[in-house]
DNA sequence: TCGCCAATTCTCGCATTATGAGGATTTTTA
DNA sequence: TAAAAATCCTCATAATGCGAGAATTGGCGA
């Protein structure tokens, strides 16, 4: 009740502020805020104590950075103790950090985390000179998407035109089965985990035009994957992505390198020579990938489809 | 037993490329590792099925990115049953996904969750353009570091001279006592808070020559804020760091701008014209800070020594 | 495409430990 | 310095996390 008081006086402020850092994004590119379809997917939990704190990380989204005790309170639905204790955790570890007055925001360890994926991650030492080499010929953007478990996400992105506007940094989420990073991932992905995909998802399959049933969503993986590469604009209807796949092991995708192009006056001709691009330069990532350490089997992240989970 | 087998057949391979990854960094800066410093004190927890499972993301460090199942069972003593149900928490999450073979590595959530701190971060919008703006005057190198709760860590850098090798990029932590980011952020700690780190940390402020008593400790502080800035090259002896403070209010630093220059050659005179570039530029990101959302208090991190703690 | 084997999840009784209410403490602000 | 708000501590109760073994699933090779 009394934190309710403290909440109007600096709450309204603060939404303000977000409100206009959402705007700005949405304006920057004309695409809608995905993440709150990706954010959806993730809350197939069960029910223990751990993945109720784990959750509470969920709720600390850039529209809501701030949340008091009370608020979580209501929102979790258990003491005020209880919500003590699971804040205290999450402090201790350093994934909260106290603010002034009350409340609590995100905490430094997720900056250190990235830092760490970062360091250990072989694409982030091979990949930024081949886009450094690509800036000129592209003359556009890069993105340098990877896939993570069941997710795809931006994890290096490089930007010459000024046209382009790409709220594609690091971090930045795709759905699973639009943009062309994501589909050409998924066209390279193993058969029984297609299959997979296709028991369980569907409805998204379907409702992003991949096809109604297996047999479609087969064969229209099969014919990105012929091509070797994927164009398609459908994220931001003024952009023009050109796609291939990047491969940790022969047959094994791990991630994508995106070109993008303002749509405006591209012919099919500088498409395909996008595409021969981007496949030339994948080519050879895949290959120092391989190489990095001769012998070696890498530890990348691999796809998990639960089949039990079609089911329920 | 079969999965040491597994392991065996990778890890060798793994191991190299992350020793190499930190002989690379330590060559590259001339300061030690530093990780393992701020690493030790943050095991300070209780014991809790929660803080254990929050303590396992803990050993996924750029020398050891990859833990297998059975790894986990011999590190943790808990049942192989238990620690299932502890990593399917953690990929459920995000914070964890398993690998190819065997084994799991750190998740995408924590590259989103670094993004969403980014968006919602008023310094990162602020303070980029005035990084800019300093970078021919400063001719060296630029941090922007930020105190968390009672860690300090970069998380904005800008370097143009190339003989500048700092490691500092984006999460990389700080010393709480050493180095002038972290110092500077310190003098300007309200006196109780100081008082409190004095009684719970008095061998490290020793250790870092910030005085045997909490009278030195405070004297030395205030001169430190008398000065109005910090220059220091007590991490990495080859160049000299000089700090400002950051305030997101009146009083209250949240931040320290650190501009960095060889220490081959500097005069006290530049150091000194350093020392009032800094200040100036702090004094405007402040004021800018303040400004953003008229009449809006802003939600920034706070320091919370437990003064329980140093009882113990 | 099928089948095998390792990797993961499930079942269930038992005992540890999480929970909530309210009071004690600490932190913060005036 | 003192008052108010936020945070933490204590303890009895009951829920739920734990471990061992069985059952299942997913990944890889033929």
């Amino acid at each position: 009740m009394r934190a309710a008081v403290r909440r109007r006086a600096f709450w309204p402020g603060l939404r303000g502020f977000f409100n206009f850092l959402i705007m700005r994004e949405c304006l920057a590119s004309n695409a809608p805020t995905m993440d709150s379809m990706t954010q959806v997917s993730r809350s197939v939990a069960g029910d223990s104590s751990i993945t109720r704190v784990l959750g509470i990380l969920d709720l600390f989204t850039p529209e809501t950075s701030v949340w008091t005790v009370d608020m979580l309170v209501g929102r979790l639905g258990v003491g005020r103790a209880t919500v003590y204790r699971y804040v205290r955790a999450l402090c201790d570890a350093g994934f909260l950090v106290p603010v002034a007055g009350a409340g609590y925001v995100l905490g430094p360890r997720f900056i250190e985390f990235d830092r760490s994926i970062r360091l250990a991650d072989p694409l982030l030492h091979i990949v930024p000179p081949v886009m450094a080499e690509l800036r000129d010929v592209v003359n556009g953007g890069q993105l340098l998407c990877a896939f993570y478990g069941l997710r795809v996400l931006t994890v290096l992105q490089d930007k010459t035109d000024p046209n382009i506007t790409m709220s594609m940094e690091r971090g930045r989420p795709f759905p699973l089965f639009q943009g062309s990073p994501s589909r050409v991932i998924l066209a390279h992905l193993p058969t029984y985990q297609l299959r997979n995909l296709a028991l369980n998802h569907q409805a998204e399959i379907a409702a992003a035009g991949l096809g109604e049933n297996w047999a479609e969503f087969r064969d229209g993986l099969r014919a990105i994957r012929r091509a070797g590469y994927l164009a398609a604009s459908d994220i931001d209807k003024t952009l023009v992505g050109v796609s291939a796949p990047i491969f940790h092991a022969p047959g094994a995708v791990t991630a994508s390198l995106c070109l993008v192009r303002t749509r405006d006056g591209l012919t099919a001709e500088h498409q395909a020579f996008l595409g021969g691009v981007a496949v030339e330069a994948c080519q050879r990532i895949s290959a120092a990938l391989q190489a990095f350490r001769p012998g070696e089997a890498a530890a990348f992240p691999i796809s998990r489809v639960r089949q039990a989970a079609g089911i329920a």
